[in-house]
DNA sequence: GGGTCAATTGTTAACGTTCACAATGCCTTT
DNA sequence: AAAGGCATTGTGAACGTTAACAATTGACCC
């Protein structure tokens, strides 16, 4: 009586159908080269047959690779990290990798240690960790098994591999560009203080009021969501001869649009108002949006061509075992560039 | 020599550590009840000391579980869909599962089966599939090892269990609100003809108007972007008498908003719009806008929840062996309750 | 005082791959 | 014609865990 009637088949099964052994079959499922045409096509004929399916956690045992590639992401229900993990995950499925993440609900160091140890669990075999904080650093020092890390809108300080959008210079485009309008000067508001991402848009806007000689009033803090924008916006509609305002996203600066229409200023007659995302809302916004566009896109394959790579190169020394302990590489730093995305809430200041 | 120099330690180490056998350290791992207090602490103490992991693959190996959750996903860049991906996310890992995702970009019948059989060769444990199409059920048949599968904005109709927004229900909502404001009838911009949720929120809508011996207009399609929205809402601005709109969505909500703005029809004095969805931004719009709110963090606890039972029930099946075959369950269908958020997009009709 | 039972621990054999090495056959070279 | 080399295939042993079963101990019962 056949006892596996419901076991799914193994190398095996298949090497008995075919003929061969069981290696063979598995040179066939790995393109080795010196199989003859012939038997590899029995072999094929037989997977076929069987429906067979290789079975990738015998594989990972042996080979100590688990195909899988895990990402530590906070708050993916904003569009930025939401966007930048699509296209990681695509990339990284058309590199045939598995992908498993993590979201973050707090950026605290126990959640993101939490998050990392889960991951190591799983024994993934490259890291991306979108995680706007240094605090990363830290916390990677724990794993307790070193896996290749890759992160995005991180701390290039650190040392490790990082994929950034230049803040910097997108928070200069929107600054230069409400200058050159006319404007006197222009107001800031800003994300949370710690997160690297607000730092740099500050820095760039910082930067290019001080080129002007422009005065630089004091930056307002939210926490990206358009209720804080708002509350900034009401905050700004009492400013006196307030007429522009680079909003660090453009969330918050539907609330701070909204803040203003509310104190009957109007944008961009009164007040011009700039954000930062170009989400795809901004555009149909009353009125439409002047922002800064991010390819999140280009951000999350490059960051997963960067950790392929450094997987490449971690299993080529693992082969070479007496290459130098580390090629001593220098750090990596990919910049992608922002540019603006001009629409009809910014315009020259009310002549008075 | 020692030649584990930097081999990581496995359970024989500790073993050898605690004086036992690995299997009394595979014991103190999984709980199990039959191991002396003393022996235990002495085993923790070796695994404590020796920073001992246990490696996830050779188990599944083993144990024929992975401990992996696939979920597949559309278009994850939507506030929909990220949120109950975070919401899943976030339950299966309290419940120790690995969550590996696969992001559609078209809901081709050939994307679909490939983003299957990519979690296939993972060997996940059981699926979450976020695919609102009824072609879920004839690409799950091809699935070669059957897993539980739970679907989310499925068809109740195929007999997977499914987790459900009442859709219908909040078509009827919004109309109903409209109705009871005094509008004569109201128009409807949909989202895909071939979206689930599309056609429940027609119907929602078309039973009430109908209920209310309102007329009947043919309702207009979007694709779910601000832009489609945007042109619905240029056509609807030639529209004799128009005073109300359901839009199926907050994002298309806004593009409407946007091209009656542009057309000098004021909202909601000329026109009333409710959207769908209740983004985070949609309190924001100018001017706030109603809307129905779904509870995408319960659909997906809900979602795990439901599939965890079932991995459960298919684990005991198979210690009871000679169980009945199938304890022909009635097919699950969890439906969540939408509501109505109103804010100052609706209101009367102009008196005329 | 022997026997039964439960609690605790150990031994051996899977799980399904890949790796290392051996074996075979055939072709080329000298 | 022997030797060497290459292409092709097979054999046995890992990988690190859990499952099944056996062995040992001590308590308890009649």
């Amino acid at each position: 009586m056949a006892r596996n009637v419901h076991r799914s088949p193994v190398m095996a099964d298949v090497a008995k159908v075919a003929g061969v052994s069981h290696q063979t079959v598995s040179r066939v499922l790995n393109d080795h080269p010196n199989v003859r045409r012939e038997t590899r096509e029995r072999v094929l004929a037989a997977i076929e047959g069987l429906g067979y399916r290789r079975n990738s956690t015998a594989r990972a045992l042996v080979t100590r690779r688990t195909n899988t590639l895990g990402v530590v992401a906070f708050d993916t229900t904003l569009y930025g990290p939401a966007s930048t993990l699509y296209a990681i995950e695509r990339a990284a499925r058309e590199a045939g990798y598995f992908v498993s993440i993590v979201s973050l609900r707090e950026l605290t160091r126990d959640d993101l240690s939490e998050a990392l140890d889960h991951l190591a669990r799983q024994q993934v075999d490259g890291l991306v960790v979108i995680v706007p904080q240094s605090a990363i650093a830290v916390a990677l020092a724990d794993m307790p098994q070193p896996v290749p890390v890759v992160t995005v809108e991180g701390d290039a300080g650190v040392g490790l591999p990082v994929v950034n959008v230049d803040q910097r210079k997108g928070g200069a485009l929107v600054t230069e560009h409400l200058l050159r309008l006319g404007h006197r000067t222009v107001w800031h508001v800003s994300g949370p203080q710690d997160w690297l991402e607000s730092q740099a848009r500050i820095q760039g806007w910082r930067e290019t009021l001080e080129a002007a000689g422009a005065p630089v009033p004091e930056p307002m803090y939210g926490d990206w969501s358009p209720r804080s924008g708002y509350r900034c916006g009401q905050i700004l509609a009492g400013v006196p001869d307030l007429t522009a305002v680079f909003v660090a996203n453009d969330q918050m600066a539907l609330g701070v649009v909204r803040a203003l229409h509310e104190a009957r200023m109007r944008v961009p007659d009164d007040v011009s108002v700039v954000g930062f995302d170009d989400v795809p809302e901004s555009e149909f916004f009353t009125p439409p949006l002047t922002t800064v566009a991010q390819d999140f896109a280009e951000v999350g394959r490059k960051a997963i061509e960067l950790l392929l790579d450094a997987l490449d190169g971690e299993h080529a020394d693992g082969a070479a075992n007496g290459s130098p302990p580390r090629p001593a590489t220098p750090p990596v730093n990919i910049v992608v560039r922002p540019h603006l995305v001009v629409r009809r809430s910014s315009g020259p200041p009310r002549s008075r």
